[in-house]
DNA sequence: CCGACTCTTCGGTCGGCACTGAAGCCACGA
DNA sequence: TCGTGGCTTCAGTGCCGACCGAAGAGTCGG
């Protein structure tokens, strides 16, 4: 008999998870990540989450805050003693590879100052305007690609 | 009397050693880059980024191992006793880059596995399928658009 | 072979972050 | 006002990576 589904979902969490841990989002935090975008039903309970993701609920709380924090996960209450469930929001993905993007054009602010301290030494500054005219590139045709992503992702 | 250029200077590879810090270069790996890009003459031995930059000789060899494996520094031994002298290779600044860019493009593979797994419960995997859509829709813009990056920094 | 100099290696230290679990807080119903 | 249950906060722990500096290895001229 094969592996189950679940074995192999949470195997495929896993590796989503340790993706994201290398860009700095915590391992619990990619966790809930993952499986938030395929779990049924696709709500769940901060006590759900712990349980299933074999995490404190401690962490849960700390990560969900996080998570909802970037948009990236809504919380949704419900009247009564009942506890509140969380959903990813994946529209709110794109706000993710546009900060990565912009932290990359960013760079160019910190070599356009090196090339003003420059000024006055062109001779000095060619290793730096190697650098510059990258980053200047970059920065004038990254966000006009980003303009024409499809609307569905909008 | 202002502020010398030596001192701005300094705090401007500060600044730059700490923008990269935050994607994973160690400190002293982004000072030693950013010292390289500006400093006159262009070459240095190891001693003299120890000295200049403030850090043990240990660390100065680590990063430098780090850097040249990278292909940004380039080392240049010389016969006799004489120390071996360091460059900034900025022509390999692309390499950079293109890493972070290649690591924004493979989630694309994450989420298609995903989707391989949600074969026959589309139900399920509408939200990994709006992701998914996503990092798609990069996966085919970047690298066109990265083709036609100019000439000059090939 | 020796002495001088440079570079790398490596044990040790330090700081910071992720995580835990228990205690406290809050919201709600009774 | 009290009790119940869920959530957050926080001190404590462990781990990992950056950094240091001394010891060792390598390299060359004499």
């Amino acid at each position: 008999m094969s592996v189950g589904r679940e074995t192999r979902l949470s195997a495929w969490i896993e590796r989503f998870a340790a993706h994201f841990a290398e860009e700095g989002i915590p391992l619990i935090g990619g966790r809930i990540l993952g499986y938030l975008l395929v779990c049924q039903p696709t709500e769940r309970t901060a006590a759900e989450l712990s349980q299933e993701l074999e995490a404190s609920s401690g962490s849960i709380s700390t990560n969900l805050k996080f998570l909802v924090n970037a948009g990236l996960v809504t919380k949704r209450t419900r009247r009564g003693r009942q506890a509140a469930q969380y959903r990813i929001n994946e529209k709110r993905w794109v706000d993710l590879i546009q900060r990565k993007l912009d932290a990359l054009v960013s760079v160019r602010e910190l070599t356009e100052a090196g090339m003003r301290l420059m000024s006055g030494d062109p001779e000095r500054a060619v290793r730096l305007r190697t650098v510059d005219d990258l980053y200047t590139w970059l920065a004038t045709e990254l966000p006009a690609v980003w303009e024409r992503r499809p609307a569905s992702s909008r």
